[in-house]
DNA sequence: GCCAACGTTGGC
DNA sequence: GCCAACGTTGGC
């Protein structure tokens, strides 16, 4: 069912080495679990099926953007806030009151080279983005659609 | 490995 | 409700 509601875009971070853009690509698809930050779970509550999304590679030699994703559910219950053996249980959460969120991704397409984040710093037009921002630590941030297509586009 | 910046926790 | 202390993030 398509939604009525304009299509959205956000960048991702991931660690390539705990879920990089080849893993996306193998899985075709995943659960993206284990945000344990208010403003990040707040901007998956505001996803919808279709949004558009920049995989982006934090903590890593080279980090930028090397792929594309799309948003293939909406917000539901984070099941690993409930295991208490994982590294992302959550004491105060219940069944009845869980606390945090979590969408599945689907892999869209991998860049046929990175957009490294020295060069998006160097393009005036993606000034705006969240990621420039000093101290900048949020995994999940919304970009414009503008964004997007540029940083698409300065691959080729 | 360093360290600045940040979010969260908990004592008061 | 404040804020210091702490642990974490992430670029360099």
């Amino acid at each position: 069912m398509r939604s009525k509601r304009e299509k959205r875009y956000w960048l991702f971070k991931s660690e390539p080495s705990s879920y990089s853009i080849d893993d996306l690509l193998n899985d075709k698809k995943t659960v993206w679990t284990g945000v344990r930050n208010f403003q990040a779970r707040n901007h998956m509550r505001e996803m919808s099926t279709g949004d558009q999304i920049l995989f982006y590679h934090s903590s890593c030699k080279e980090p930028g953007v090397y792929g594309t994703a799309t948003i293939v559910t909406t917000s539901y219950t984070d099941p690993s806030q409930f295991d208490a053996k994982g590294e992302y249980f959550e004491r105060r959460a219940t069944q009845e009151n869980p606390i945090w969120s979590a969408v599945d991704i689907a892999f869209l397409a991998k860049l046929d080279k990175p957009v490294l984040l020295s060069s998006i710093r160097l393009n005036n037009k993606l000034r705006n983005m969240k990621i420039l921002e000093k101290g900048s630590r949020l995994s999940i941030t919304s970009i414009l659609k503008e964004d997007f297509l540029e940083v698409v586009d300065m691959v080729s």
